[in-house]
DNA sequence: CAAACAATGTACGAACCAGTACGTTAGCTA
DNA sequence: TAGCTAACGTACTGGTTCGTACATTGTTTG
């Protein structure tokens, strides 16, 4: 037919559901991070794909359904990132310095997903409960801190009992603050959290908070 | 008219502006908070007082002016409870605790207010940047922690040259992430940071993090 | 090459929802 | 007690938004 309005453009099938899939989940992760999920626009999201909104129901069954499958990929690829995580060759303070650099480095590269999973807890975890995959998917980080802990408590460096997944809970939490509360507190206290030039200093002040926790003597309780 | 539908109850007033607009403030943090921003109907809050939909736009223009007076009314109640923080006749160690068990508490006993500052951050601040009230409200708990800082580093018992901003982030973190990322935190982790048998070890935990980084003598940078 | 099916587009509907036009009443004051 | 105004209620509207019925086209396979 070679229309001229459609240049038959090489090496774009017109055809491919993967790519049309994988199109609306990009689109969907910036629109529902930017919006929330009540204000975020399947139409919104359908126009800003090169597809229709028709594919938006074929392929995710529904808004909700939608969201679920951003959550997914989104912990996917922090998943990821930890599994790639390789501490075994530093001694425990260095390790544990390492994990919390990566943890903050990937908060700060990730603000869509710190956006989601706070639009998410607002809303229960109710699509995570509903998620097969987010259920079982557990986190290496996790397994990561516990080998750490234990070769820390075992050299005599780390000083208290410490759980796991309190120690990722607290490492979390200032780097999941960081960039969740950027607004509120820039506006509240004239402080940009998310400022490059303060970058290095909370980057340091993480790791020697969680350092100087793990090996302070603890008062007796 | 005396009818059998409406007793007239004594000592409810018909008319009393007052208590119609703390009522639709009550009804309104709640619908925002359970909601989020988009998610709340204005419908709904309405239904839920013994008022109309009329009366909120009467008394705050719509319903944007109405989330920011519910937020502007949530930060009060948390700088009342800072201004009545009195830690001046303790030493610098058990004042930082006391600050940090206080805002602990704060951020327990205050759920919605949290899950209203996330809304709020996932809008960009938006309406604290339009409101008055909330950009000359300053933060008591600053104030404190400024004066506590140099006590403890005249006395020597704090080590480093910690700014009061990024004391205030550190505890405000552990606090507001532990209720805030309550839900995908237990169903990822299985562990309910809010949980009440775990109060005292995490409300613990929060203030040894603390005075450790505190009195910790920090690595050369 | 012809079914058969997967992928896609169009057009529409029904419910919802923020906001308002207009009318009414309580309670104070002159 | 007349009259005025703040406080309140009803009923509606215009636009939006999720979801779908129905039609169509590309692609693969027997």
């Amino acid at each position: 037919m070679t229309s001229v309005e459609e240049p038959a453009r090489p090496g774009e099938r017109i055809r491919d559901a993967a790519r049309t899939r994988a199109e609306i989940l990009d689109v969907a992760t910036r629109e529902f991070a930017r919006a929330g999920y009540d204000g975020a626009r399947v139409d919104e999201i359908a126009a800003r794909t090169r597809t229709t909104k028709r594919m938006i129901y074929y392929y995710f069954g529904g808004k909700e359904q939608l969201f679920t499958a951003v959550l997914e990929r989104a912990y996917g690829v922090i998943r990821e990132a930890e599994q790639q995580l390789d501490v075994d060759h530093l001694d425990p303070v260095a390790a544990i310095r390492r994990l919390a650099e990566v943890t903050f480095d990937h908060h700060e590269r990730h603000p869509d997903f710190i956006r989601l999973v706070s639009i998410e807890n607002i809303h229960g975890a109710q699509h995570i409960a509903a998620s097969e995959e987010l259920g079982r998917m557990g986190s290496p980080a996790l397994d990561v801190i516990r080998r750490i802990l234990a070769a820390g408590r075992e050299s005599g460096l780390f000083t208290a009992d410490v759980d796991a997944v309190d120690l990722h809970a607290m490492i979390s939490a200032f780097c999941f603050f960081r960039v969740s509360n950027r607004h509120t507190f820039g506006a509240l206290f004239g402080r940009d959290l998310v400022d490059p030039a303060q970058r290095e200093h909370y980057r340091t002040m993480l790791g020697d908070m969680v350092i100087a926790y793990l090996t302070a003597e603890r008062t007796a309780d």
